[in-house]
DNA sequence: CTGTAATTCAAACGTTTGTTTAAATCCGAT
DNA sequence: ATCGGATTTAAACAAACGTTTGAATTACAG
């Protein structure tokens, strides 16, 4: 441990490549030439790809989550809350952790991309990640409002969730996709106009 | 083309695995094994593994699309609309569609994945089939909504986007996800809950 | 029945994948 | 300086992949 310069750079690179191209669609070898290290040094330093997967994931879900977390639950103790300051409570941190820095912006495609992993292994170690985090959301959606069954609460979060991911992925798409193609990605709308979305979204009849 | 038996066959088992477990995630051998033809016969029929990927989406969104398109049109050449016909001639075909048969089910989960497929050339194929439908919803949307911007209508309308293809999505994936899962994922909501959710999101100020 | 085209089949092709091995190298403590 | 654990390296592994081949089989028109 005495050296972390090779561990981080795989998990840069891993982390870049597996948002642009997929999981399945990124090999060990090209991380590995990308980050100027040894192929080996993956199975060295994380035991096999999978490890990998889930260490890109954990490095940064861990401070996110735990950011996302404590809101949610300082907003539980408070004295009211409504539906728009839970959501703001959800979405504000990961949009802020999405203007940090590139690796971060990366990062969070990857996310857009976990919510339908066909692998089920990594599917299943990102719901675990995540499940927490979700039915705290759930319950205080519920809470705020409780007009509402949970039923409905649930599929309206996960549209919500849905379009949240919609916007990570083409966030962290937009330069590459605009090249590509013809259509043009126009600029990033305020945090504002997502939140707005969810929450007219969320709440009514 | 005089016995369609094997082809069909192979459009079928390739759809419901493509759906379940993504387009790199399934090999051609699973797909032959489990139409039960020759491996050899995908090549016969469709050239390569592109081609019939692209003969999975072709078979199903031709006529998903023509009448997506066609309730588009007449909404347009009609007296006058708001914001919720044009989300309704677009959504409701295409849950109906859903309700029509496991093989239409597993198709529109392909599609939820087609939106952010990381294989440039499958998502290249696939935006060119959604891209005229895409730009006569924005159209239609930015003429219903006439004071909102068109940057802003693009990215809500994307929101939209999102927003059915985690319905589509989590419906094709419910039974299986509910076994595997703690998580249960309540009936799925009428069609209804999920248009409110976008036309709610899209309107406003 | 015969001959021709369409279709199916088993087998192999060359690549690429994740993974493993064992030797080589580095680095800090004695 | 030297030892020992940590790290890196080149090379190879078996397995799985998409694809190709050429012969076998089927289907159908003359």
């Amino acid at each position: 441990m005495s050296c972390p310069h090779t561990r981080q750079k795989i998990l840069d690179c891993a982390e870049k490549l597996f948002a642009r191209h997929g999981f399945h669609g990124t090999s060990l070898r090209r991380i590995t030439a990308d980050a100027g290290v040894n192929l080996a040094a993956v199975h060295y330093h994380f035991g096999s790809k999978d490890g990998l997967v889930e260490e890109v994931f954990k490095r940064r879900m861990g401070p996110l989550n735990e950011e996302r977390m404590s809101r949610l639950e300082a907003l539980r103790s408070g004295p009211g809350f409504d539906a728009e300051q839970v959501l703001r409570s959800f979405v504000e941190p990961t949009l802020r952790f999405a203007e940090q820095g590139e690796g971060n912006r990366d990062f969070l495609a990857l996310i857009g991309r976990a919510l339908i992993e066909p692998d089920e292994q990594i599917r299943r170690m990102f719901f675990d990640l995540v499940a927490p985090l979700f039915h705290l959301l759930l319950d205080l959606v519920c809470e705020a409002l409780p007009h509402l069954s949970r039923d409905l609460l649930f599929w309206r979060l996960h549209f919500a969730l849905g379009a949240m991911g919609r916007y990570l992925f083409l966030a962290g798409q937009r330069s590459s996709m605009n090249e590509a193609m013809g259509t043009v990605i126009p600029d990033l709308p305020a945090g504002d106009c997502l939140i707005g979305f969810i929450v007219r979204g969320l709440e009514g009849p």
